[in-house]
DNA sequence: CCCAAACTGTTTATGCCCTACACGAATTGG
DNA sequence: CCAATTCGTGTAGGGCATAAACAGTTTGGG
């Protein structure tokens, strides 16, 4: 029988622990700890072994008693994160729209309490840690009370995945970009008024001259950010209630 | 009057040449071009300067008359692989949604065909290059006939951008898995029903059990990819057309 | 014509990073 | 009580981006 991916008997509390040897000094819920919260308050730039090791008054090597890549540490600080903010339970009386939008709304929450969780690189496999999986379950369980076959309710919920995990992601990085400014760079309206050229980008243009790449604040403030989540979230949703009620028809 | 950011002059193509000194022997194409080969056949991890200049001959120093950095050189490559597979030019007699569609899966075949661009951390502002600058053009361009209002059309394309970006790159990262796979793991389905509990996670056990995770060949295979893009994009589609036909009405 | 200025490419060096390895100290099962 | 096991650390190696100094090349101005 094959193996478990590294970090998984991590995650699942199923690492049997020494009879020999002195006790630890450490643990890994100190080190994810430590680690997440160097990440949430600098990044995961300044997020060295080193720094994670010299945070705990130890030594780097230390670390890979417990783990055994930077890369692992990184995987168990995301499921981590996703258990530190769990998802809501639904309310079977509810209906699925309202469950699935405040799950949504919840996620949009984790990734701006963890911004570094979006540039963490995936792991080798799909997700498989507890707090991603009871994520993945509180989705799924928006849909007890439709008919949509299995197929389509999993696609559903990673297109959900995938759409927040891009807006946010991308408002993060447009929000760096506004902090880009204080730099010394125009604004973006600005630039694109340098270099956008009538007969090349007409359409492009066009939108250039109304001023809808002016932001009158600096950068993305969060009111705006909420009105681009819920604009595609809205046209999403209802792209999924036509599919919903396309089920309970055939039903 | 602030100076545009590093690598747009060169992106657009006013770079001032030298008068003085030798006959530079390198130019910044043949540069972008060899990193490009580069990171198409390998990816972004073994993309290092030595590597780029050692493919040229040259020494890693050199590359830095023509880069500032190579988070510079980056943002070229990036533009650069958007002008090596242009948006396909809209007509006008089609509608927008036939356009708009081909627009999106052209934009899956940019990031097919060079999947790192996915990869590349986003630079200290929004695109502002030629390549991508096009390709907003052109989307943009699909709804000259709608009377959609400004901001509507940005966060219609901006939602497309998003989404097709995470597919891609969710698609991209489950196949790596999959690679992951020869390593020893075992498949997906029988990891989730290693450590999925029936108690825990009813919503997901029950999936598990039904074997929705089970995947039939070597990993998600291109027209699984295929049905799991376009099921999202239908989706979005009819949220755009309802979007389209509110305009139109109040007209 | 000639020299100084400007530019190119290289060499060298610095400072980070992850991590393989070997070691001494601590703990415990037999 | 010894041998096995584990813990934490110090050292070192290899890779990375890139700063600084330098030698060689081209050219504009006197």
């Amino acid at each position: 029988m094959p193996d478990l991916p590294p970090g998984v008997d991590v995650l699942w509390g199923r690492r049997e622990q020494a009879k020999r040897g002195p006790r630890p000094n450490l643990s890994i819920e100190q080190i994810v700890d430590t680690a997440i919260d160097i990440a949430s308050a600098e990044g995961l730039g300044p997020l060295s072994m080193n720094r994670v090791a010299e945070n705990l008054g130890k030594s780097a090597m230390s670390l890979y008693r417990y783990v055994r890549n930077k890369d692992e540490l990184l995987q168990l600080m995301t499921d981590v994160s996703a258990v530190k903010n769990a998802p809501p339970e639904p309310d079977q009386d509810l209906g699925w729209r309202p469950n699935l939008e405040r799950w949504a709304y919840a996620l949009v929450d984790l990734y701006r309490r963890f911004p570094w969780v979006l540039h963490v690189p995936l792991g080798p496999t799909p997700p498989i840690g507890p707090g991603q999986l009871a994520w993945l379950d509180r989705a799924l369980a928006c849909f007890r009370r439709t008919h949509l076959p299995a197929e389509v309710r999993i696609g559903v919920v990673m297109l959900l995945l995938t759409f927040i995990r891009g807006q946010v992601r991308m408002s993060q990085e447009i929000n760096l970009g506004a902090a880009g400014a204080a730099a010394g760079y125009p604004p973006y309206g600005e630039m694109l008024r340098m270099v956008v050229d009538k007969d090349q980008l007409p359409d492009l243009a066009a939108l250039v001259d109304e001023g809808v790449f002016d932001d009158p604040g600096e950068g993305m403030s969060d009111r705006e950010f909420e009105l681009e989540v819920r604009f595609g979230l809205t046209m999403i949703f209802d792209g999924i209630e036509r599919l919903v009620s396309q089920f309970e028809e055939a039903q």
